[in-house]
DNA sequence: TATGAATGAGAGTTCATTCAT
DNA sequence: AATGAATGAACTCTCATTCAT
C-alpha cells in the first residue's frame, strides 16, 4: 500500500506513483480521498486504531506486573512485527503532516490502556505520578527498544528484550516514599 | 534563523521565504550553502555539536547517581530551553531528511556521554545491560518528559520534573541479580 | 512548431514561451517529453529522417551524372524550401546541444545515399577518393549554395543554381589519373 | 583562454568559471569587457583577423592554380592546427550568439582573399560564376576536409589531403563553355 | 465509476551583473 | 585596478489537483 510513503517520505512520494502502485488511475484516488493529506491521515487512523486493541490483547491472569509486562511486549512486538507501522508513526505521524487535531482524535483508541494504567496507580502497583508521565515513559521505553532493533544497533535477543522489559517495569513500578 | 523550518516543516518552507526572513536574496544563500538540504544538515550538525558539551556541563561532585541525574536534567533543560532545537531533532532530524550517514557522523559528539555511561556500568552504578540500551532509554525518558511539557499536557513543575528524574534513574540504576 | 528555437536559439527559448506558442501549459509538454533537450533531439531526429527519403526521391533514369545532380538538387531544394530545417541543422544540430551519440544514431537514415555514392565510385563515375570525402563535399557544396541564398547574398536564380550544380558535379566526378 | 567556451558551449560556461580559469575575480573581467557577449565577440574578431593574414601567407610564385591550392592549404592547416579556433567558428560563431552585424564587420579582413579570387575569375583561371559562390565553395571544401579529420572519420594523410585539394581546385577552376 | 491528459502555481537553483570595499 | 559577496530575474521541472470523456 503506502509503504511507499514510509520508504521515501511523504513529500518524495507523488500521487502518480501511489496510483501506479495501486494499479489505478490518479483520478480514481480522488474519488475516494479528498486530497493527499487525507490518505496519510487515514493511514494514521488505521494504525492508531490497531493500538488500543493490540496492546491489551491476551493479557495474562495474575499480578499487575505480569499484565504490564505483557502489554509492554505487545507494543514492542507489534512495532517489531510491523516495521512499516513503526516507521510511519515515527517519521510520518508527526506535525506538520499530522495535525495535533488528528492526533487528539485518535487518543480515544487508548482509553482502555489509559484505564489499565490508572488502575495500576490506584492499586499501588504503579508509581504515584501523573498518569500521562507513566504512559509516555512506557511508550518511550518500548520505542527505544524497537529503535535499537530497527537500526540494527542491537540484535535484541531474548535476553536483551528481557532487559528492556525489566527497565520498563522498574521505571514505572510502585515505589514507596 | 530557521525556526521557519521547525514551524512549517522542511518541505513547506521555500527558499524564497528563508531568504526573506534572513533579509538577503535567494542567491546569497547559495553562496554559503550548496543546496537546501545542506542548510538542514548544517543545523543538525550545529545542534548535535551542542549536545556532548551541554550534557556533561557542570556535573556535581559526589555519587554517580547525582552525576547521572544532573546529566539527565541537562538534557531535559536544554530541550525545554531550546524548543526549536527539540522540535528540529524530533521532526526534522529524521530520515529521509537527514541521512543515516549524517547521523553517524555526529555520533562522535557523544563519546564523552558514552564514556560516562560505560563507567557507570563498570562501577556497578548502572544496570549490567548493553550500553546502547542504557543510552537510548536515558534519552527516551528525557524526551518523554520534554514532550509532555512542550505539548502542554503537563506543566512539569518542580515535583513533576523530580518524578521524571526518579523514573529515569530507576530505569537504569544498578540492580543486583 | 519550434521555429522559436530556430529564430532565437535553444537557450534563448524558455519552455514557458514554447508552451504559450503551442497553446498548452508547461506541464503538458512534460507529459510528452522528458525534458527540454529531448524536444530538440526529437526535432533533430525528425528532420534527419526526412533526409534519406528526400535526397533519393524521384531520381531520373539515365546517366549517373544526371542522378547525382538530381540528388544534389533535392538536397538544395529541401533546405531552401525548409529554411527552418536548414537553420536548425546548421545552428542547433551541433554539439553540445546534439550529442555525437544522437548524431550517430541518425546516420542510418543515410545508408541509401551512401550506397548511391559508393556505386558511383565503383562504376568510375565518381572520383576514386574516400567515400566520406565525397559525401562531405557534396553536402558542403549544397550547404554553401543554400547559405548564399538564405543570407540574401545571392538570389540564386536558375543560372546560379545551375552553376552550383556544375561546381558540385565537377568537384566529385571521375577524373582519370 | 576561452577554450572553455569551445569545450562546453557558451551557455554552459558561467562567468565565474571563466574568471577562475583566468585567475582573476569576476569583477575584474567586467572592467575590461562590457558583458559576456562582448568577450565572445572579441574572440570572434581576433580569430577573424587572423584569417586574412593566414590565408594569403607565403603564396608561391607561379601559376594561379598553385597559388589557389596554397591558399586552400593555408586555410586547411590553420584549422587543423587550431582546432579551438575551428570549433569556435563552427559552433560559437553563429547566430544568435554572433549577430550578423558583427559578422559583416569582420568581412573586411577578407578583402585580400576576395581580391585574389576576383583576379582569378578575370584571368580566366577560375570559373565565370559569382565571386561569392567561389568563395563560399572554397571555404566549404576546406571545412569539409577539416571536419572529417576533427571528427576522426578520416586520418587525412598526405594522399587524402591531396585529394581534397584536387577536389577544391576542380570545383572552382576555369571551365570553358 | 474510472480514467489520465491537462493544468499552472510554485519549487529549487543558476548565473550575468553590480558595487561597496 | 581589483575584488567577490550580494543580487534577483529567470530558468527548468514537479506534482497535487481537475475535469472532459
Amino acid at each position: 500500500m503506502l509503504e511507499l510513503v514510509v520508504e521515501q517520505g511523504v513529500h518524495a512520494t507523488p500521487m502518480s506513483q501511489v496510483a501506479k502502485e495501486a494499479n489505478v488511475a490518479v483520478g480514481t484516488i480522488y474519488h475516494y480521498f479528498e486530497n493527499k493529506n487525507q490518505i496519510i491521515e487515514e493511514i494514521y487512523s488505521m494504525i492508531s486504531k490497531d493500538f488500543g486493541v493490540v496492546l491489551m490483547a491476551n493479557l495474562p491472569e495474575g499480578s499487575y506486573k505480569k499484565k504490564y509486562q505483557a502489554m509492554w511486549l505487545n507494543l514492542y512486538n507489534y512495532f517489531v512485527g510491523n516495521p512499516l507501522a513503526f516507521k510511519f508513526m515515527e517519521f510520518v505521524g508527526v506535525p506538520p503532516i499530522i495535525t495535533s487535531e488528528i492526533r487528539k482524535r485518535s487518543i480515544k483508541n487508548f482509553t482502555n490502556v489509559r484505564d489499565f494504567m490508572l488502575s495500576g496507580i490506584l492499586s499501588k502497583d504503579l508509581r504515584d505520578v501523573d498518569l500521562r508521565l507513566i504512559m509516555q515513559v512506557s511508550f518511550g521505553t518500548a520505542v527505544s527498544a524497537v529503535r535499537l532493533k530497527s537500526k540494527n544497533e542491537l540484535p535484541m535477543d531474548e535476553k536483551q528484550v528481557q532487559d528492556a522489559v525489566d527497565i520498563a517495569w522498574d521505571s514505572v513500578k510502585y515505589k514507596p516514599v
